[in-house]
DNA sequence: CTCGGGATTGAG
DNA sequence: TCAATCCCGAGC
């Protein structure tokens, strides 16, 4: 089967990140098939980036971010919804990626619009931390189409990052009805 | 050990 | 507009 090896994720992570649009994530489970093509991202990259996770340093949770490229790093986050970011760059550099929306293509009966709901539809938890995404039963498909048109927009909840908030490291396909809606930006 | 808050969501 | 809900990570 052809899915994306560890070297595509060994790259610039805001490459990867928008080179993930209109790849198909699979997962694999309970003997069902899930997939989603994947619609939106955002690029977590280095020691600098005051909205990544491991902007400070290296931590338990964050750990997995300074591992080889091509695992999963999944978190819960407001102590309900799990996010699933894929880990980019060579081992001890900390970045990811974090998967924001999908269409649902095969197997999904609930919404994949937001990183919280998309977890939810694909059978991800706490459990797939660390995980390697270049193997079933969790991975990616490359493109089975042209290469979709990318939009991009500041990162979504991280108002605490400073200049880092308003960096354009959201990625998504243009006028797709499948992008995570957008909180309308509170006045003041 | 305590405590503030979060890469969100859905209800009211 | 706000609560849910739990774990993380900073600071004492």
């Amino acid at each position: 089967m052809h899915l994306l090896h560890r070297d595509f994720y060994d790259r610039s992570t805001m490459e990867v990140a928008k080179d993930l649009l209109g790849c198909l994530l699979v997962h694999e489970v309970d003997g069902k098939t899930l997939v989603g093509r994947i619609v939106e991202t955002e690029a977590y990259d280095g020691f600098d980036d005051r909205a990544s996770h491991a902007s400070r340093r290296k931590t338990p949770r964050n750990e997995v971010m300074f591992q080889e490229p091509g695992h999963a790093y999944v978190y819960l986050i407001y102590g309900m919804h799990h996010c699933l970011n894929f880990v980019t760059r060579e081992k001890d550099y900390p970045a990811a990626v974090l998967i924001r929306a999908l269409e649902p293509v095969a197997g999904i009966d609930v919404s994949t619009r937001g990183p919280g709901r998309l977890t939810r539809a694909m059978g991800i938890d706490r459990s797939h931390n660390r995980v390697d995404i270049t193997r079933p039963p969790l991975f990616v498909i490359p493109r089975d189409m042209g290469e979709p048109q990318i939009d991009c927009s500041a990162r979504i909840g991280v108002g605490y990052a400073g200049e880092w908030a308003s960096a354009l490291r959201r990625f998504f396909v243009k006028d797709c009805k499948w992008v995570s809606e957008q909180r309308a930006p509170r006045c003041q």
